[in-house]
RNA sequence: CGGGACGUAGCGCAGCCCGGUAGCGCACCUGAAUGGGGUUCAGGGGGUCGCGGGUUCAAAUCCCGCCGUCCCGACCA
């Protein structure tokens, strides 16, 4: 367990400690709405620089990005039983369109006016399947028509009863792609397309490390024939579902009489998928690489990649040292590099690390006088290493090369963490200590009932996070489920979850 | 909605038991010195003590009511 030190001195625990990290690194704030948080610009940056990366695959796969109504009549939610089952009790609703003045004064000074109720309430979206889909009904009539493959970047509402900044909030942002195509087969490789692209971004932009697989019937999408879900071990041992990614079926077609027509002249439902990221995944960026300093953020996702923090005493050293520092910062923003050159006179060059520590800038680049006279940059790592770096050869190769080196290790650790803390082919004594203790991913045999798991998430607070696609698949697979002992259908990844 | 705790400066808290001028740390402002890992010193600003009522000469403190927040459970990207 991680315990802030310097960050603030009333950290005790991963969630304070978490706190701290968010709150110092400026990414996020609470707001004066319960359960709403402000993204601050630093944390938002890391959101643009998210979507830019995922955008990017989106479309370099077909995707095109439109935008639907905030607002969905109750009745659309209504028309898929699982679905409305499913967000029913954690929906915003607008039943009323006017206030009206009391007189009175302070928070009692209007009321709502009876007069404008609305004669059907609308529904503050807590994802857009029943809106998409009603359109999507209007759009689709032949063949030709499909596949067709649909992104928004939206904002969602989803009353929660605890939040938590980015990971659970009353509002949040994200992107739900929404697909619908002529076979069954095409949509099961659309949700398998997606959550491959997921999952290389998730490792590769933002060094987390996941496990996909499929979730059980009682953890899938409501309204979804499956979901395939990616699973990141935090640094408290705990799973954050990262993304999913749900092959729909026809349910949603078949609601909202979404049909086209076959080349050979039958009349079908399509197939639709859907899929989303949200600004979660911020929160667990932070939860996988963070430490007592705050923030550790990935090159690829860092707002800033580099900070030059130049030192002085004398203003004839300031004028020098400023000059080379300017100068570095000119040639590596040419190179693409996100860069800083925190100039400021009223800080010490040590509350300067701090600070850039704690909003988690990767690569610090110190110049001072020292480092002039001997024609060197000092170059400290986010993750502790520190080196000179020559100001005549080569300091832009240098400087992406450890970029690029910072990222890797990242993975790396965070990968061979969660490896530490995974257990394969547990019995169920093993499980029960195993959840007891340290926690993290206990892959078993599992019977596939719902009995078993609801027993087990009752004893222990664990719940099937997968069933884990081959690659993440142990060699042999249990033969028995590891808490009944009847026959095993399929290996199963548990976890106590976020 | 069930169980527990807490509301005092922007943030974190002490003071309450035992009523008597509202305090501490951080942050903020001014000035000087300092400057290679959270600088130091001096000065300064900022509060209807959650709200309402009661007891009392006197209430942050005691009593009653209300409101709000947080934590644990159920729900969840």
């Amino acid at each position: 367990m991680l315990q802030a030190q310097k960050i603030t001195p009333r950290a005790k625990d991963f969630s304070e400690w978490y706190n701290d990290v968010v709150m110092q690194a400026e990414l996020a704030d609470y707001s004066p709405v319960r359960g709403c948080m402000v993204i601050r610009p630093h944390g938002y940056r890391i959101w643009e620089l998210m979507q830019e990366a995922l955008d990017g695959m989106f479309k370099a796969t077909g995707h095109r990005n439109a935008y639907f109504p905030l607002f969905i009549p109750q009745s659309f939610l209504a028309r898929e039983a699982e679905h409305v089952e499913g967000f029913a009790k954690e929906v915003a609703l607008v039943t009323h369109t006017r206030l009206k003045a009391t007189g009175k004064s302070g928070a009692q000074a209007v009321t709502v006016d009876p007069s404008s109720a609305l004669e059907e309430p609308l529904v503050v979206r807590p994802t857009s399947e029943t809106i998409i889909y009603a359109m999507f009904a209007k759009w689709i009539q032949s063949y030709r028509d499909l596949p067709l493959l649909l992104n928004q970047w939206a904002n969602v509402v989803r009353w929660e009863m605890r939040t938590r900044l980015f990971l659970r909030t009353t509002e949040f942002l994200w992107q739900e792609g929404h697909t619908a195509h002529a076979t069954e087969a095409e949509a099961e490789a659309e949700a398998r397309r997606i959550l491959a692209i997921y999952r290389r971004f998730q490792e590769e932009w933002m060094a987390m490390p996941v496990i996909t697989g499929v979730k059980t019937e009682s953890e899938k999408f409501a309204g979804a024939l499956r979901t395939y879900s990616l699973e990141a071990l935090m640094q408290d041992n705990r799973a954050l579902q990262a993304g999913t990614s749900h092959n729909l079926g026809q349910n949603f077609a078949r609601a909202f009489n979404v049909q086209y027509q076959t080349a050979a002249g039958g009349l079908e439902y399509v197939w639709n998928t859907s899929w989303g990221v949200s600004t979660r995944m911020i929160g667990g960026l932070v939860m996988t690489h963070s430490d007592d300093r705050g923030l550790v953020a990935p090159p690829r996702l860092a707002p800033v990649q580099v900070v030059i923090v130049p030192i002085w005493k004398s203003d004839d050293e300031r004028a020098r040292v400023s000059e080379v520092a300017t100068q570095v910062a000119r040639d590596l923003a040419a190179a693409g590099v996100r860069v800083e050159c925190d100039l400021r006179d009223t800080l010490k060059p040590g509350a300067k690390y701090f600070e850039w520590e704690a909003k988690g800038v990767p690569l610090r680049l110190e110049v001072g006088p020292r480092d002039l006279a001997a024609g060197q940059v000092t170059a400290a790592r986010r993750t502790g290493e520190k080196a000179p770096l020559r100001l005549d050869a080569g300091l832009v190769g240098a400087v992406t090369g450890a970029l690029g080196e910072i990222q890797d290790g990242l993975f790396r650790a965070a990968r061979d963490r969660r490896e530490a803390h995974s257990i394969r082919g547990v019995t169920r004594v093993q499980f029960l200590e195993f959840m007891q203790g340290t926690g993290g991913f206990a892959y078993g045999g599992f019977c596939g009932r719902g009995e078993c798991e609801a027993q087990i998430k009752a004893e222990t607070g664990a719940t099937v996070r997968v069933l884990p696609d081959p690659e993440f698949r142990s060699p042999e697979v249990p033969k028995t489920c590891m808490w009944c002992e009847a026959p095993s259908v399929t290996e199963a990844v548990w976890a106590q979850a976020y």
